[in-house]
DNA sequence: ATGGTTGCACGGCAA
């Protein structure tokens, strides 16, 4: 059986309802998970993406900021969510369908200043992903079939950003957070999805700012959003998908969708 | 070096 996942962080699901259709219709996942939805669950627009073809949902939300969600064309067994750093901003949501757990994450973006004794910001997201290192690591064998997606926030590779040495003290890509991504990754043995199918040599991205003119002509980008799967599910691994495309779906959206298909 | 853009229960903050 085929299980096609996306990620994608939408930057306000009411905004991307049209560019959220036009995905669906053309890729048709069967599980589709976003972050950065940006409401409140009563007035998140679920039966809309529904009625996309996707009728199951779970939705997890707050006002103006963060905000994850997951639709599916096949029902839920279980569905979670988990507050980290002792902070209820909806970063996790998680379900079980075919015996597979999903979770969704929006990793706290980190600010501007990559030092955690100046930048509360960063130190928060250092401490989001100690949290949930320690989560996995307890929580989950690794033979226990998972698939962890979502934005992460982290280009962990030299060619998941367009300049590695220009990149180093930015945000997204200094060492400390890599080091502690791969500490993540190393819990249960999590296999990057998409590297699966892109050699590490190649250049790949999900993301391009919004503060560039031409963000195809710079090609300024990074890989933040990611889908990885435990080794029980690696074998399976088929297809994957960067949906560059959708960069220039209006109104704009700064990530695109990122999609592993595999068998199961 | 700086500034560049977008979204949000509308305007300072987060990304």
């Amino acid at each position: 059986m085929r299980l096609k996942v996306t990620s994608w962080n939408v930057n306000s699901v009411r905004l991307r309802l049209d560019s959220l259709k036009r995905f669906i219709a053309e890729h048709q996942p069967d599980v589709l998970c976003l972050q950065e939805t940006k409401v409140p669950d009563e007035h998140f627009p679920r039966a809309e993406i529904e009625a996309m073809g996707l009728p199951h949902s779970v939705v997890h939300g707050m006002k103006s900021y963060n905000g994850v969600a997951i639709f599916s064309t096949r029902p839920f067994e279980a569905s979670t969510s988990r507050s980290w750093c002792g902070k209820q901003d909806c970063r996790h949501i998680a379900v079980r369908t075919d015996g597979i757990e999903v979770h969704n994450l929006y990793v706290p973006a980190g600010g501007d200043v990559p030092d955690p004794k100046v930048n509360p910001k960063f130190k928060h997201k250092l401490r989001f992903l100690k949290e949930t290192t320690a989560w996995f690591a307890a929580e989950a064998p690794r033979d226990r079939p998972m698939i962890l997606v979502g934005d992460l926030n982290i280009a962990p590779l030299e060619n998941d950003v367009w300049s590695h040495k220009q990149l180093l003290k930015v945000v997204s890509h200094t060492p400390v957070e890599v080091e502690l991504l791969g500490r993540l990754q190393a819990t249960l043995g999590w296999v990057d999805a998409i590297r699966h199918f892109v050699p590490e040599t190649e250049k790949l991205y999900s993301w391009w700012s919004y503060r560039n003119r031409d963000w195809a002509k710079s090609d300024r980008g990074r890989r933040l959003d990611h889908v990885w799967v435990t080794p029980v599910l690696a074998r399976g691994l088929r297809e994957h998908h960067v949906a560059r495309a959708a960069r220039d779906w209006m109104p704009a959206t700064d990530h695109v969708p990122v999609t592993a298909t595999l068998e199961i």
